[in-house]
DNA sequence: CCTAACCATGTTACATGATAACAAGTCAAC
DNA sequence: GTTGACTTGTTATCATGTAACATGGTTAGG
């Protein structure tokens, strides 16, 4: 089940309650963050990219909470701290986040998330939770290779795919008034 | 497995082509547009709601090609007939056509189309061809489950999938051109 | 018939999301 | 130290989506 799918497994070992519901667990977010960052530095390195302190800052913000976030969210948190203050200036850091596989961006939400994976390629399934807008990512081999019969019968070439799920996370389905933060 | 996942075979018998590749393979388009006409007002009596003339006029421009089209673009054209010229009044149709079935909302493109199969509820999974911009929908039953399965791992409850793939259709794949209309 | 309630349609104004085009600063290579 | 690639910032504009309100039609009761 697990080597069907590649996931981060060079940097810490992880469970596999921490590959699928890291977002609606609870866990030490801290490390959850400062591992992210890591994997991200060091696929950069592999890369060629350069991390540049608005890069930074932008994957940083987004990997303070396991939410999606808009791009104008992102650029005023980043024109509070002394960035410019226009649209681009958002909209190219988390283009090139996206680009080089350090964060995703969310069709149903016009937003965009850190990835908690950025060790390598994948193209995940997302499950948002509509009533604390948590995230999270899920391995979606399977679910690709079901699409992937299906397509293949009309004849078509399928070359990028979106599985986004909205329900109610485990906290929420139990308590329907406010999750924990 | 035509059994798993309900289609239109109320109104007229389809054979297992019309099912999933009826944008992409040849046919009569006017019959396909009547059909979808009709069973839209089918469905629309069962259900209670009313198909005016905005309502009616929205969804025979969805028909007209098997494209996903904008709010803005639906409504220049009623517009150009006489309806309202601002945005609510294409976005209002165009809301009251996906709640009632009849039309989809594309996420990957911030954009509508019409339902091909309006017989009933269904959620399928869309192809876009980035070339001709056709449109195809799919039984995702089988998507669905193998996403429900990895979800069900994470406790999270699913109440709306969006399935959405970007490629080439078989026509388009041939002749990297343009491909017919 | 008249009216109240409801719904459908239209408007204005605004909010949010995204990009084009250009200017200026940084930095490494030569 | 100058060139050239890249990054960051700006202004201006476009695209997408909604809130709030006014008007007009349909319909059920009186
Ligand atoms: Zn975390
Ligand atoms: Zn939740
Ligand atoms: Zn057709
Ligand atoms: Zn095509």
């Amino acid at each position: 089940m697990i080597t069907s799918q590649p996931e981060c497994d060079k940097v810490t070992p992880l469970t596999d309650t921490d590959r699928t519901t890291p977002a609606f667990a609870p866990h030490d977010h801290s490390a959850c963050e400062a591992r992210a960052l890591d994997e991200a530095a060091d696929r950069l390195a592999e890369q060629g990219g350069r991390m540049t302190p608005v890069r930074r800052r932008t994957l940083e913000i987004l990997l303070e909470s396991h939410r999606a976030m808009g791009a104008y969210e992102v650029l005023d948190r980043l024109a509070a701290e002394g960035f410019g203050r226009q649209p681009p200036v958002a909209y190219r850091a988390l283009e090139f986040l996206v680009e080089h596989g350090l964060a995703h961006r969310l069709q149903r939400l016009n937003a965009f998330a850190a990835c908690l994976h950025p060790g390598h390629d994948h193209a995940p399934a997302f499950l948002i939770c509509r009533a604390c807008d948590k995230l999270a990512e899920l391995p979606a081999a399977p679910v690709r290779a079901a699409l992937a019969d299906l397509a293949g019968e009309t004849g078509f070439a399928v070359e990028r795919v979106t599985i986004e799920a909205v329900g109610l996370c485990p906290a929420c389905a139990e308590n329907p008034a406010g999750a924990e933060a």
